[in-house]
DNA sequence: GCGAAAATAGCACGATCGTTCGTAACATTT
DNA sequence: AAATGTTACGAACGATCGTGCTATTTTCGC
């Protein structure tokens, strides 16, 4: 609503000093919410983190519910920067793809110590209605149709089968990672990147177009 | 420790009334716990919805620790109930697997509204160590060594190819339970159930001994 | 049926929670 | 430097939480 500078650009002249403790309030929520997950976030608690009282945290959202959703748009805003954009850079189709898949699971492989606020939330808000599912829904599925257009894109550039199920494929991938996160994080597994990995070439291998003369690397 | 019989038995007589309000409560209490996570169990609230008093539940359970490894344990004895016994019974191999996963996905989708103990669990308690943590990862341990066994036994049959990565298979299929839950549960994306049957037939597909003169059903 | 034992209730405790409100400290602009 | 709007604090609120006690009630073996 308000004409405010996303958090994220370069935090430090130019913003008020309210936006900025805001910034400093946030990392901390993100950190706070990555491992006791979004209901884990507890104002009292940031607070002391951030070594401000309870009211002065409490004032830059209104609500803790609009700390919630702050911190998703926070975490949406993170993870488009350092899996989805370096990725779209790659050429369309295949490599693309891959590109995707690939920060992906260097994202929540790295998570394995402050878990996917994506997953994790997903899990705590299955059965709770309301503006914070509402939102952690919202940012979720803009990720599954980025994939999903990957999908599409790899089909119409010949590398993948033109029969190809574009929302199987985003299913069984999808599916990959949640088997990383649950191995590698619950479960402390080793060699869950690489399974995960051996998994999704299972994947493309199965709807890769055979017959083309040149394989896609 | 304590020599109490295991509920499940025929809570009726000689049962002392200890244990068959017990079970009401744990019964309430994996209600509760399905919905709101075990994080969510409040013995306040499972006293309102017992008609009891809050001290008449604890006491109990002794602690609410001790009332989450007691839903852990529950929800284990009837998962075994539900998805393991009534699959054993099926030849070893293949049609066991396929059984033991055909009960799981109906369990889960079942439950899409009242969501897996293990999956839910899981994530709750990734980054939380202790009793409560030491049981949940045991019961999924024990229910995906049982799983790993059944593709050994595929394998053992002749069904599945000799050089199939038994973890590498239990961690494709498990991405697809998960991904089903996910979508299913929190995105309430229909056909969700359709594609990990159809993701699990590709799995078998591809891990299948194809030089097989019979391949069984 | 009686008495011991088990089961439940009642009450209070300290802690933590999100939230409200009045006010002091601050930063920014004039 | 004065004026003004923004930002943070401190204290208090009602609620809920798990847990410890002590009575009281209920159940069960004899």
């Amino acid at each position: 609503m308000s004409p405010k500078p996303a958090a994220g650009y370069n935090v430090t002249r130019t913003l008020h000093k309210g936006q900025q403790t805001r910034a400093v309030i946030l990392e901390a929520a993100l950190g706070q919410a990555s491992h006791m997950g979004l209901e884990g976030l507890s104002i009292g608690a940031l607070a002391e983190l951030t070594q401000m009282s309870k009211s002065g945290v409490f004032a830059h959202f209104g609500s803790r519910e609009e700390l919630q959703i702050a911190v998703i748009r926070e975490y949406h805003a993170r993870f488009e920067e350092e899996v989805f954009f370096p990725a779209v850079r790659r050429d369309r189709g295949l490599p693309r793809l891959r590109a995707l898949f690939d920060h992906w699971v260097r994202r929540v492989s790295i998570e394995v110590d402050s878990g996917c606020i994506y997953i994790s939330g997903a899990v705590e808000f299955d059965d709770r209605p309301g503006p914070v599912r509402d939102a952690l829904a919202d940012m979720v599925r803009a990720w599954q149709s980025a994939l999903e257009r990957a999908i599409s894109l790899s089909i119409e550039a010949g590398h993948l089968k033109p029969d190809t199920d574009t929302l199987q494929m985003l299913f069984e991938v999808h599916g990959l990672i949640l088997a990383l996160h649950h191995d590698a994080r619950f479960l402390r597994l080793p060699g869950a990147v690489e399974r995960a990995r051996k998994g999704f070439d299972r994947i493309v291998q199965f709807y890769l177009l055979t017959d083309s003369p040149s394989s896609p690397r």
